[in-house]
DNA sequence: GATGAATGAGCGTTCATTCAT
DNA sequence: AATGAATGAACGCTCATTCAT
């Protein structure tokens, strides 16, 4: 059963099946092609072929909607990263497999509602900031650990707490240079990333 | 004769004393702080103590304003990068000046500008990004040749065309994390990023 | 059945019963009174108790509504025109007719929309003129026919290349000057035009 | 010397090649390419090679540069209409060389002016009609001391008073339709018109 | 649940006019 | 006379949101 069942099944992310589910998802395509100021409820509406009135049964404000967005995305990433944290035993095998796991959300299928959660952080209230910021926290403790572990493995080039956010800047930024099509294939990129960060 | 006033002198720039200077800086703060669709001209108008119309005697339009914003922080930056870059003749510590400078930028007064140039480069039109283009690349040209100076030395952990692009976002998103007057001093994360490509 | 019941029936015009009907009509008396420049959208709201801002659920544009208006109107007196053309077989009464016709659309019910249409022509954009330029040569064809054999019939003073013309501005031009209750009925009206493009 | 020339030294008219005069050209020009409303003082000052704040010291408002256009156009056609009127002392031949004499104006220099005289009455204020209706009358009085002769020696098909509003009409529209560069002289425009309100 | 007309505050922009220089 | 920056009211239009149906 794939990760995205079971977070379905256990209720902490919306199906994407659902109408609610196919909202959201259409949702994050547009919030991150034209941005989520520039993306009209009218746009996201004929998106999914209903009135933009519609929406409103759904959701309570377009602000639910981005949020809405940010949280399932951050919860699939997380159960994904955690998945791919205990493939290996090793620790640069490990270190490899984040990285790949990050980069394959920020290409893949949670693009556009990563790119989401990056651009439009400031757009969304305090409050609501806040709520995220528990599931986002989840997320970076997974990479705490592993980061930690290699550090005292003494296989790390520069200290977690200040290696981490250079790493997520550095993989968040590829959304607007790499091109999976392009003559660099995942597998390079993943290795120049892990390269930046080990020791020797 | 500092930088900036050269680049007033050869009319590259517009001087910040002036109305218009005064008008982009700080449309260039509001930008930043709020974004620029967030923005209102009114807003902008109010924080310079004047009517909103008046705003469009000195440009034409609000996108006008946030292209004006954007390239006199190219040039400035292009300006302040090529100094940085002959400050030194050992390769190591011209990287070392290299990032410092675009951390300064990030961080220091034309950190809103920057980010300006980060964020809304999707909002302004195709013409108008192409103009700006040639602006930035003449801002990179710095960077690659430098690094392919580095990379000939065998002193970059990877080759420059993917290494610039993982660096630029690294130190890009510090904007995001990175607090000056916390514990983290500006040269310990200058010295941190060196680290990342360096390789050793 | 009425001519403009036949015409919303088969969906040609507008119903000028219903929510966008009386909006045209609305429109239509405010371009004829104050213009179509001066006329605001807000003027037009008001008129109608609704907020400016509804009136573009039911037109994209002002400019929208006024071709709309120009549209209906042309639409509803070519269709007249055609009746008041098939009423006698005598050529010299299909004038008075024609002629009958014509007057009693700039007097009458579409007087303001056929003063927009003649006032506002150069108002609206080229690629809407020919659109509309189209609905106009029909209704120019019904007269050019009748004077055309009254022409044959040896009937007119000048040919109907320049007739027509000049007759259309003398009957235009009475919207600045004729009084329906004045001491000149339509009746009389009527006499003197076909008069003046009479032989004897 | 010509009537402008008169009408400049005994101060009726604004001299055409003093700076007023030529801003009242251009103004004339432009009101009737664009239309009134359309025509910006800006677009006038720059027309002009000044700056539009400087039109304000000729002319209080923009409607007093409408009125003055006005006022001189019809001042200088009504000496024109004079002048035509005392040409000959055939009723008809006077008849022809009045309606050449509006034709003229209507397709000549004064077009503009005359045709915003038409189309922009209704846009200044009452107070200022009166004015300017005085002026009108004056011009009218002419055709109307012509008309009334011609009518008592039995040559016109439709009495006066509703024969010239006819007329007006008549020769007014030929600026939406007649070019004098087609295949219809300007004589013969005037001999149609001449025979449409001629009785045979 | 869905519709779609309506809201109403707010947007970027225009422009006749003013006025210190 | 002329400048040109500034005004301030008004413009056409947008759009998240509401609500009777």
């Amino acid at each position: 059963m794939s990760i995205v069942a079971q977070l379905v099944e256990s209720g902490e992310i919306t199906d994407p099946e659902s109408a609610k589910g196919r909202l959201l998802s259409e949702a994050a395509r547009l919030f991150r092609s034209r941005g989520y100021d520039r993306t009209t409820v009218r746009d996201l509406a004929a998106a999914l072929g209903i009135q933009s009135g519609s929406l409103f049964h759904h959701y309570r404000t377009k602000e639910d909607i981005l949020c809405a967005v940010m949280q399932d995305t951050l919860t699939i990433s997380t159960a994904r990263l955690r998945e791919a944290a205990v493939a290996s035993d090793d620790p640069i095998d490990t270190l490899r497999n984040l990285i790949r796991c990050e980069l394959t959300a920020i290409m893949g299928e949670t693009r556009a509602a990563l790119t989401v959660l990056v651009n439009e952080w400031r757009t969304i209230t305090e409050e609501r900031r806040e709520e995220l910021s528990t599931l986002r926290e989840q997320y970076e403790k997974v990479w705490r650990d592993h980061l930690d572990q290699a550090y005292d493995h003494g296989l790390l080039c520069v200290e977690p707490a200040i290696l981490r956010p250079l790493l997520t800047g550095a993989l968040a930024w590829t959304i607007n240079w790499y091109n999976p099509d392009g003559n660099v294939s995942l597998d390079d990129l993943v290795d120049r990333a892990l390269r930046l960060i080990l020791k020797s």
